[in-house]
DNA sequence: AAATATATTGAACAGTGTTCAAAATATAAA
DNA sequence: TTTATATTTTGAACACTGTTCAATATATTT
């Protein structure tokens, strides 16, 4: 039973592993059933034993790519002086965490999760992610009364809102048209919504 | 000749209402080669006579849906007290008409355009859309001195990003969790964008 | 070594976009 | 009108997609 379930969860891992490495080089729209169990080093049925869908294996992913940008943000942004100016470097590594990996940001953001059961999960993990980022930071500055606990909310609201769309028009639809431009942009945004 | 292209353009434009309606319909999903000719009462490969691609045809909508969009916006609101007030009505019926058709959103601001031609002047025709619907407003403001021409540009930008962001997160990830819920979000970022 | 249980697999099905040569239709010339 | 030519329409075919299932191969137990 024990063996049984180490070996079960060595195979996941495979496949898991498969799909982040083709997820991340070659995009979402490479990840398919037959050139994930190619990298595995399996047929594409054998898939279907280890899970259900192909969906049910490419959302077990966002759990560790979530985790992936927590580490690749903290890391950047350990060092750097609490409250307003911290809170602009995690929200500018987390937007350079998916300019490097556009793959990952179709999979959080444009990806349907159709009605598939654990969907709500996902999405909150997704949608919280920024949030608990900046969470000590947040808290940080109410501590201090610099500003109150309510334009905190809204002022957290809207650079999920701003940092969204700014990723999707960048990534989607190249606005702006380099990334210099874009970076600019984010500055400017970042910098206009924390301001007082 | 003459003849010829009114023909030509005749068989275009079924096509080209099949894609729409399905659009609207059925979604982004549902737009396949065969379900079109099917709507428009040919065969699939007739398709390829009229338009070299499914792509093609597909970003053909964007000009007719964004006409649609503008004609929506401008009828609700042509009445409406300029400045502040008519801005935050132009922007609430913007996202409206997204809301209604997830799958117009879907082909403005997820699907990828790949690198084909023309790519360029169908992002611009979407990512211009909510400026030019603001437009009048924003000069409004400027010319009675209620906000310099910078800060207006700030402001104009900030809420492209977070409509856009809002759209996404709201229609891909369902977040907030209620219509009602977002409309509450979309107001208090609108009028937290706005205010002085 | 034989019997049983488990894991792996390719064939098959329905769907996708696209190409191309054959068939149907429309136009031109006799 | 009949024949010849040009144009439009079309289904078969190919390579891909996800998924299911019975057959095969492997591992375990008797």
């Amino acid at each position: 039973m024990n063996k049984k379930e180490i070996q079960e969860q060595r195979v996941k891992g495979y496949f898991i592993t498969a799909t982040k490495d083709l997820l991340k080089s070659e995009g979402l729209k490479s990840v398919s059933v037959r050139n994930i169990a190619d990298r595995a080093g399996y047929s594409f049925a054998t898939l279907y034993n280890y899970f259900k869908d192909v969906k049910d294996l490419v959302f077990l992913c966002v759990k560790d790519f979530r985790e992936e940008c927590r580490e690749y943000v903290e890391r950047r942004t350990m060092t750097t002086t609490p409250g307003n100016k911290r809170l602009k470097a995690i929200i500018l590594a987390y937007m350079e965490y998916f300019i490097q990996y556009p793959g990952i940001f179709d999979l959080f953001f444009a990806e349907k999760l159709s009605d598939i059961s654990g969907k709500g999960d996902t999405s909150a993990l997704i949608t919280s992610l920024l949030e608990e980022l900046c969470a000590t930071d947040w808290d940080y500055c109410v501590d201090r009364r610099m500003l109150t606990s309510r334009e905190a909310g809204l002022k957290k609201a809207a650079l999920l809102y701003g940092t969204t769309g700014l990723l999707t028009l960048y990534l989607n639809r190249r606005h702006p048209g380099s990334y210099d431009a874009f970076l600019k942009q984010a500055t400017h945004f970042i910098d206009s919504q924390l301001k007082s």
